[in-house]
DNA sequence: AGTCTTCTGTGATAAATGTTACTGTAGATT
DNA sequence: AATCTACAGTAACATTTATCACAGAAGACT
């Protein structure tokens, strides 16, 4: 393996480091795969390990209400949390930037958390941020016009990447946040006009 | 005690039932009760054994964002996920409905977890269940307008309380959707014209 | 260069929702 | 019974968001 496990996920013991890459298979997946379906039985767990998925709701006229990425270093607690009985997916799970993944059965995940300490703080904290993650998606929705959430998408975005460039076009941001292109490119373009951002066929500039 | 833990919570073992009983402490608050708050520090985890408790997020102008009830045999997901750190809620609790409580020290969760397997099971089927109940509610503002909103969110009152009469006044269920109490007002005629409930003051009943 | 396709900008209009303002009514209070 | 208060109904209007229609620009392809 390129970049070990150890890099990636830097809390986990050298013991469940071993248990993971004995039990564990790495595979890969081109951008736009789509990893997990609606109503889909989960087998697996997922460590990514490089790339990008995008866990989102779809909604019957082919909006993908985003929830949110998961980047190396993090898991699908979806498919943590429908472990024990072995449950239907609620949501969709799409590569956006190929991914290398590590997939372990989903037995093995009660055995490991009781036998790795590192593992059962590592799903704990997926658990709880995912959560928390969710409740501010609600948040957003619950109480914001389109507007402050679009600025809020964009955040997160580079807050994701780690820089100020959202390469997507307006169609794949009003999918995401379910609206309309034409919408999106009027709050874009009055957001160039109170100086936020910089627009660019394909590219949106963040320049606060 | 009246009601035994083992009648509430039948898959906890009898083990299990003790510890609880001898490190818990059973508590009533009245209906109004605030129980926890935004940005609290959480430092029990709480199961019900009577009443009704709303889980919900607030908004900046008092709306009261309702994402789910928690009832008797169930016990309060955010607090068990911010466990492991103590973390901060980000959340509101409120009592709806006179409540018997046992509370339990965060400490214990971690320890129970490895000791006693119906509690583990337990903890993660609360996370399993809240999390998709929350999906749920992002569904529903994200992809329905608020006819059909309202009509989800009468049909979830009468599945909780198990009877067709929803006891609420328009304004309150307005603060739970997060829109006006007139908006409500002309849904629910409109509703009543098409024969899907009748009207009554502080009553709303489900004809279908 | 010319052609195509995708992306973006924008006006006009429609629909949904929010706001203001006012009325009536049921039940509680005196 | 008279009064008060919370709740409910509704019209008129404002705002936000969605939809339709079309045009121009950027890059891909031949």
């Amino acid at each position: 393996m390129q970049t070990s496990l150890k890099t990636i996920f830097p809390n986990f013991s050298s013991d469940l480091i071993s248990t993971i890459e004995e039990n564990g298979s790495l595979q890969h997946f081109e951008s736009g795969t789509i990893l997990m379906r609606t109503g889909q039985y989960i087998k697996n767990t997922v460590l990514i390990t490089k790339g990008k998925i995008k866990i989102y709701r779809e909604g019957e006229d082919g909006g993908e209400f985003l929830m949110y990425y998961l980047q190396p270093g993090q898991a699908c607690a979806i498919s943590m949390i429908c472990t024990a009985k072995s449950e239907k997916s609620q949501i969709m799970a799409k590569v956006v930037e190929d991914v290398t993944v590590m997939m372990i059965p989903l037995q093995l995940m009660d055995k490991w958390m009781m036998e790795h300490r590192s593992w059962y703080e590592f799903v704990i904290e997926t658990y709880r941020s995912r959560f928390e993650e969710v409740l501010e998606v609600v948040d957003n929705i619950a109480f914001r016009s389109m507007d402050e959430r679009l600025e809020f998408y964009l955040k997160r975005h580079s807050d994701a990447c780690g820089c100020s460039e959202v390469n997507l076009s307006h169609q794949e941001i009003a999918t995401e946040l379910n609206t309309s292109r034409e919408v999106v490119s009027r709050l874009l373009k009055k957001m160039e006009q109170r100086g936020l951002v910089k627009l660019n066929r394909n590219q949106i500039e963040l320049l606060k």
